[in-house]
DNA sequence: TATGAATGAGTGTTCATTCAT
DNA sequence: CATGAATGAACACTCATTCAT
């Protein structure tokens, strides 16, 4: 009983300071969040910190793989929708309305660039890469889908209308967290697709 | 003359600094390159760094900036070819030429994310962002131009359109620079101009 | 009743604590014995320790001066022996089969040097020094008894002896704890007498 | 030329810090000498010291390393002496002259029990482990020469001897750090000789 | 002006100690 | 009283920057 108590509030604590920690390296990035910042945002002592997570490496690394573990949790769903361009439409939906609610974080780090400079010769790429690759290979998957089903265009190679499509998404990620995170993200959603679909070419 | 063949030699330390401090950053990333590192693949003293710099963000902002005034100048040529399409075309292929040869330093930081880390907070966003936002209306103008012209769809914000090919052209780069930045790049100029004026759909 | 039983655990626990302590301490030294690790090595919580002892000094004291204790214990062993040189070889040999069943602890910390360390500066010194002085005046006054019986020489100061005696035991007993201690300490004890009395020159 | 004198400057900048954690460390013992008193004690800022040594075990070592090379270098001397006590006796005065005018340290900390806190585990025992071994092996083999000569007794090993005569030394240095370092150490270089020739026995 | 050593503020991390349960 | 997590002071070490030569 007593243990069941303690494992609560054990839980409770790390989440408190994954938590803070996101939105700290998300406000200053992995360089000048201090650790001392995170255990300030989290509202403990700075040593509480290191009872959780081994470094600050750690913090760091348990954020990109809750933040990872939950987009792959969004992009799993849905899954009875046949028609893979719909499903698609419906995944980026949610996952633009999770990056909407919960901060810069992902839409910067948890895709692409800004990780680069942390990951530098870090072993958790391995780690990270495997979430990175999953994610990717999902969306070859769902073009191939599309291919086969006559949707999507077949002349152009899978690997460069799969990034073409994820590129779309960053792009706007990345522009709307450069304009301050403004609410209308997960509206975006319709408009690549429609984009991705149908191009830029007049009609 | 003396002075001239100073000003000839202040030139070309600065310019081996800068080029070592791109190498370096390129290869460690903002904070893990040391401005001991960056003198060092120089060939000069600690010291010498500061004669030409006020501070290692000042040797950042140069960097970007030079990598800026490059590119700026390549979307800038060309001017004589009248469809916008075509002239958008050729200057795509000219930068990501520039990219192939030039080394990671810009895929990574000099259009996006990368910087993120490193500009959050920094007075010199300002600067940054100054010639980022020139790229992006010179990329509105042109897409203005191709609306006008009937090239391109009239029904989506120009905003969106431009984000949008900006967003092909950074995934393009990133995947590439991903993948250990094999020759090629330029060649895949045509396929975004490709996707982004006819989609992915079917015809 | 339930007193004598709560006493009684109480000297349990105090005793695993020391002994744990014993064995840490000699196998990492003062500092690098942590008080987890001694907790650990203990079976208990870190906190428990501190129901016993006030903090790390005292636990370290704790185990000097219960290693003294037994020491002089054994030191007033063989008291009806009469001849002070053969009184000095029965204790010695006690003493040492003492040190080589319990542990380096004693024969690197307890005597010597090894608490210089740890001792500068510490006001448990003063407890210590009673006890390391309280050994060599028992070995002075057995070797004043010695002289005035006529079985050593008087030309020497007894100070110089005694220090000499002593001197021939902790070389003795660092020698072997460096070598490992290795079994047979014991018998070193005859060595050491033979020496101190006839020294070295042939015959 | 200015290499020279630079050359020169470094030297004595690494002299002054090294006497300087000499007395630090005699003073407070290896965990209790902070790096800024070190740093302090030499007149230098506490990152200078890091330009000299790696890391606070370098330059613990290094101290130490240098006692070891300045003893020997004493232990070399008097090598046109044949009688093998007399010269043991020369050498004696010389090392007890150098330790009287040289401070705590290495009475406590350079033959032996001192060490034992800090060396437990550590890389630098192998390189310490050297250097005292050769003191051994230099006493056996005066010992081996004092045997053959027929000066001192055949019927005790030679390590056990050895042993003793190092145990002798060493306590004396012992107990005459432990009275505050007195004058006179050197005087008792003639008192060991005797006893170890000669032993506590009334003639 | 190049040099390279001196500087010292800043930080990740440890661990003895306290305290709520 | 045992427990084990929270605490925060302390410290080794780094590195951007300064400065004497």
């Amino acid at each position: 009983m007593r243990d069941a108590v303690r494992e609560e509030s054990r839980a409770a604590y790390r989440e408190a300071i994954l938590a803070a920690a996101e939105r700290t390296f998300g406000r200053l990035g992995f360089h000048d969040a201090k650790m001392a910042d995170i255990a300030a945002e989290a509202g403990v002592a700075a040593g509480t910190v290191y009872n959780y997570f081994k470094n600050k490496d750690e913090v760091f690394a348990s954020i990109l793989q809750r933040g990872q573990e939950r987009m792959l949790a969004l992009h799993a769903g849905h899954a009875e929708v046949s028609d893979p361009i719909e499903r698609t439409r419906l995944r980026l939906r949610d996952t633009f309305a999770f990056l909407e609610e919960h901060g810069v974080l992902f839409g910067v780090f948890v895709r692409l660039g800004g990780i680069t400079d942390y990951f530098q010769k870090r072993a958790i790429e391995d780690h990270f890469d495997h979430g990175y690759t999953e994610g990717v290979n999902r969306t070859q998957a769902v073009i191939r889908e599309g291919i086969a089903s006559g949707q999507l265009r077949g002349d152009i190679p899978v690997e460069d209308l799969s990034a073409l499509l994820l590129g779309l998404c960053d792009a706007t990620v990345f522009s709307w967290s450069r304009a301050g995170c403004p609410p209308g993200l997960a509206t975006k959603a319709d408009t690549i697709i429609e984009l991705f679909l149908r191009g830029a070419h007049a009609p």
